[in-house]
DNA sequence: GTGGGCGGTGCAATCGATTGCAGATTTTTC
DNA sequence: GAAAAATCTGCAATCGATTGCACCGCCCAC
């Protein structure tokens, strides 16, 4: 553009954008000093006048910064990792917005990947992030046997779980965590059935490798015992999945797992699974709610349109993905930060999907 | 770890990665030689046993390239940015997961991020992607009055366009295109309800701001005329959200719109729409099906669920996802290619929503 | 036996922005 | 009015990998 050179056409060939050096020669200043002027933390070192002169060029020019030959130098790429385990989860996108407009606002741009549950992959995907030099990392995908802590530690990227903790004895105080608390959540949908006048309460249970699943787990067998209640029988699913829960449920239908007597109620570990526990009791000719109560965990969207409605437990969303995108940057601001692990209370919505037992035959 | 020296804690306060220069004097090359050694299209230049030596030594030091140095002297990041107009609707999670399958399979990751249907928004997301130097840009969230295309223009990045369209006077042919045949599958939908003796039929169209609204609009005036039909309403909800098709569903009940006698269905432009659609009719008290027939587009998650589960058009997600992935790694890699545009045929999904009209009173 | 050819390596420049340091200028202070 | 301090700006090195070019041997052929 600025040579008119003889060769045909560098307009078409190559857009090439206007570097700080092109900035520099134009505005008759050292590209030091145009770095400084352009960089709001550093325009103070120059007067106000050259501050004012490069700009102007930089904007005709128009200039734009290559956050590449930056990150080059200062080692920040002003980019966050997120690991979700399962996008298409309904759950996870809400909570994705939100970590995302914090973080959008703060400048960062943020590299979103699907795990699949999958170990090796979730593994693959730190390794190309670290490789991309993220500055930190959002876990929502934690697991029990998982490499991702350790690659962290080892590429010297902060990192925050999100929903999920880790498990107790894998060195869990050494990462900030915001999660629900799972136990009382639980415990919510427990005494809303016992109140209902239910006794005989089933739990279907989600995979043991995630800290979600054994939470619930644990604090139903807690409430129950609170209740003076024996639980009638626990299924774990084999993932958090809508199969995995109709799988699930049909086998505690149809006794395949052990169970005393026929449960006139099901606590169920999350949404995801109510879907495949609805489908099950259909094709079992069974009816939700008249024939057997089901409680979900999660409130993802559209549950409420779901016949018949789900009662389940509404989680913070919105609040757990700012909270872990707030502890994200101020540990990459000082990573001395003592770790906090932040529990969300959850609360009870009720629906359609549960109703006192029907009486005795 | 390796200098055993008497500074106190390198290995905490700086886990400084290898670089290519480390690997390059413990294995007595140059560094000109290891890069050559460890790119897989360049290994063939050196010798077999040094290229041994140097990988192995580069295993050792745990050695990880730097994409950013890497794209700052290659100008390629092996990033892809995704533009989504709303995460929250889950149409969007599987289209993305067979992006990203795709797009990883070949080494790029992805930056994915939501433009909340904001012009201003995107031009600023573009903006800062074209900043981290992505490869290629995949957008879901073209609409009219944008800037999207001109930006991708000026930064010389090539784009791909999935699920919408360019309005038809902004250089359409300049860019390529994965959408479905919206026109096809509303008449689809027409048809069906025709079939089953529907003749005063309404039409809850999307923002006509964007595409698949405006050929959906367009696709259900032609079909209706085609069965010599009129339509008996036609109303624009402001946004594909629950809460628009809520409130443009209760203006057509309470005939706040034009519309010629009571209609007896309505085909809606979408399913993210017929949610509100459903608590709309609740609302008034009219029942879906039995009063009023209502066909959704997308078969997006979950819909097969709601009461009356929805009849709807189902696209093909994952074939979307993929093709849009595939033309954009073809056209990064010779940007000359012509540019394509592939309308995917969606197909008619019956449920429970829609019934023969009631008999007249 | 000498020249051409070629495969393998090293050298050094390069990508674009940042930043410690030093020099130049101005302002402040006594 | 001179010395000290403060303020600006330029210089040059740097981040880590890539790549055009040159060079060095070695092999083969004539």
């Amino acid at each position: 553009m600025q040579p008119p050179a003889p060769s045909p056409a560098p307009a078409r060939a190559t857009p090439t954008r206007a570097t700080i050096a092109d900035v520099a020669r134009e505005a008759g200043v050292h590209a030091s000093t145009v770095s400084r002027a352009l960089n709001p933390a550093t325009r103070g070192m120059v007067t106000a006048a050259v501050a004012q002169r490069v700009t102007e060029v930089a904007d005709r020019l128009g200039w734009r910064p290559s956050a590449v030959a930056a990150g080059l130098r200062t080692r920040k790429s002003r980019t966050i990792g997120i690991l979700v385990p399962d996008l298409i989860n309904p759950i996870f996108p809400p909570i994705l917005h939100a970590v995302e407009t914090v973080l959008a606002a703060q400048g960062y741009v943020t590299l979103v990947a699907n795990t699949d549950n999958d170990a090796a992959r979730e593994s693959l995907l730190i390794e190309r992030m670290a490789t991309h030099l993220v500055d930190g990392l959002i876990l929502a995908s934690a697991a029990a046997g998982t490499d991702a802590l350790s690659l962290c530690a080892r590429f010297g990227i902060p990192a925050v779980l999100i929903n999920r903790r880790m498990p107790e004895g894998a060195g869990c105080a050494a990462v900030s965590a915001v999660t629900n608390d799972d136990t009382h959540g639980i415990g919510l949908a427990v005494d809303h059935l016992v109140a209902l006048g239910h006794r005989r309460i089933a739990h279907l249970a989600g995979p043991q490798g995630v800290s979600t699943a054994r939470d619930r787990r644990a604090g139903f067998l807690e409430r129950m015992r609170h209740h003076g209640l024996a639980p009638v029988a626990v299924v774990d699913a084999a993932a958090y999945t809508r199969d995995a829960g109709r799988v699930a449920m049909t086998a505690l239908l149809e006794g395949l797992v052990p169970t005393g007597p026929a449960c006139t109620a099901v606590a169920v570990a999350n949404d995801m699974l109510c879907l495949g526990v609805y489908d099950a009791m259909e094709a079992a000719g069974r009816r939700v709610a008249d024939d057997i109560s089901v409680t979900g965990f999660n409130d993802m969207p559209f549950v409420d349109r779901i016949h018949p409605a789900l009662t389940t437990i509404r989680i913070q969303h919105d609040a757990m993905g700012r909270q872990a995108a707030c502890i994200l940057l101020a540990e990459m601001a000082e990573p001395g930060l003592a770790r906090q692990s932040i529990r969300l209370v959850p609360e009870l919505v009720i629906r359609a999907s549960t109703a006192p037992p029907a009486k005795g035959p």
